[in-house]
DNA sequence: AAAATTCTCAACCGCTCCACG
DNA sequence: GCGTGGAGCGGTTGAGAATTT
């Protein structure tokens, strides 16, 4: 007995394309009613539709803050920073650009962006063939790129910055766990759980068969990571972001995406997001969290 | 001009998260 | 603590439009 899916295939239900008909009663109803009770919405309404389809309709092409036209070269430069550092978190994507939806965007990505970036991965790949080489000694695909993801859950390595004391993650009790400065090393997980030498930490615990299957890398600020403050509500923790810091603090997790491809090491990695050289690596560093900071501060829209 | 192919994007689907009883 | 239902998210699909052959 499972649960009654929210939008089962009744009879009667229309599907597919809406009609400007179907479109004006639920303007109408929404501008009467205002929006959320999205699943009573069709019924009360008079609409032949599943509460999902009518949220959809709504969120994606009726609302009146729908931006219209093509996307501008802005909006695109943004996006494409933004998935550099979110990866396909369309919805934190298009909350930064006003009036853009989440589909659109992941339309946009789908359609044209992703193939300018294969194109230009391409051109880096070639470029950088012998820096690749190296790596594929240690990694067996080193084509990943860095992305945030907003918890910090699984990994298979941890590379830790030996300057001081870093938070690397929380128990099953939600227990944030740091790493000693001492005990600051490439730390390889074998296990679901795995102790410092002092066994005064647990490494992020990972529940997946197969931790090994996906990554994500974090950014420890204090006490809190960059991750955990965009997960949570409080961006204002973000205030002692100190950029100056970002050597001493940065935790880089690495091991393989979801593609099976691996992650890059520490200094690699940081330099693939930028796309630049290694001389360059500090100045981009400082750039792209600087525009990550601003992200995560502004409440107001970007400019670039 | 017609057929084939490619592209675009609205809509759907299945899943997770979270609030609530 | 557990089950349920609503909302939201990201991946995928497919119809129609645009382009190429």
């Amino acid at each position: 007995m499972g649960r009654k899916p929210c939008c089962s295939k009744e009879e009667g239900l229309n599907r597919g394309a809406w009609t400007a008909i179907e479109d004006k009663i639920l303007i109408d109803f929404i501008k009467a009613h205002g929006e959320g009770k999205w699943r009573s919405i069709p019924k009360a309404a008079g609409l032949k539709r599943c509460g999902k389809s009518c949220r959809l309709r709504w969120l994606n092409y009726l609302r009146p803050d729908i931006k219209r036209g093509n996307i501008t070269r802005d909006e695109e430069d943004l996006i494409i920073r933004l998935h550099k550092l979110l990866g396909n978190r369309w919805s934190l994507i298009a909350g930064r650009l006003p009036g853009r939806t989440d589909n659109e965007i992941k339309n946009y990505w789908n359609t044209v962006l992703s193939k300018r970036a294969q194109v230009k991965e391409f051109n880096h790949i070639n470029k950088n063939e012998e820096k690749q080489r190296i790596i594929n000694c240690s990694r067996k695909a080193p084509t990943g790129s860095g992305v945030i993801h907003a918890k910090a859950e699984r990994c298979t390595e941890v590379f830790i910055s030996p300057k001081q004391q870093i938070m690397i993650g929380k128990d099953d009790n939600d227990i944030v766990h740091t790493v000693p400065s001492t005990d600051a090393k490439l730390v390889h997980e074998t296990a679901v759980e795995s102790e410092s030498r002092d066994g005064s930490f647990t490494l992020l615990s990972s529940k997946e068969e197969n931790p090994s299957s996906k990554f994500s890398m974090d950014f420890g600020i204090g006490e809190i990571s960059i991750s955990e403050a965009l997960a949570s509500d409080d961006l204002t923790q973000l205030s002692d972001f100190d950029l100056c810091d970002m050597n001493s603090t940065v935790i880089y997790e690495y091991g393989t995406n979801d593609c099976g491809q691996a992650l890059l090491p520490p200094q690699l990695m940081v330099e693939n997001w930028s796309g630049n050289d290694c001389v360059e690596l500090e100045a981009n560093l400082d750039s792209d969290f600087g525009f990550l900071a601003a992200f995560l501060e502004s409440t107001e829209d970007l400019t670039f």
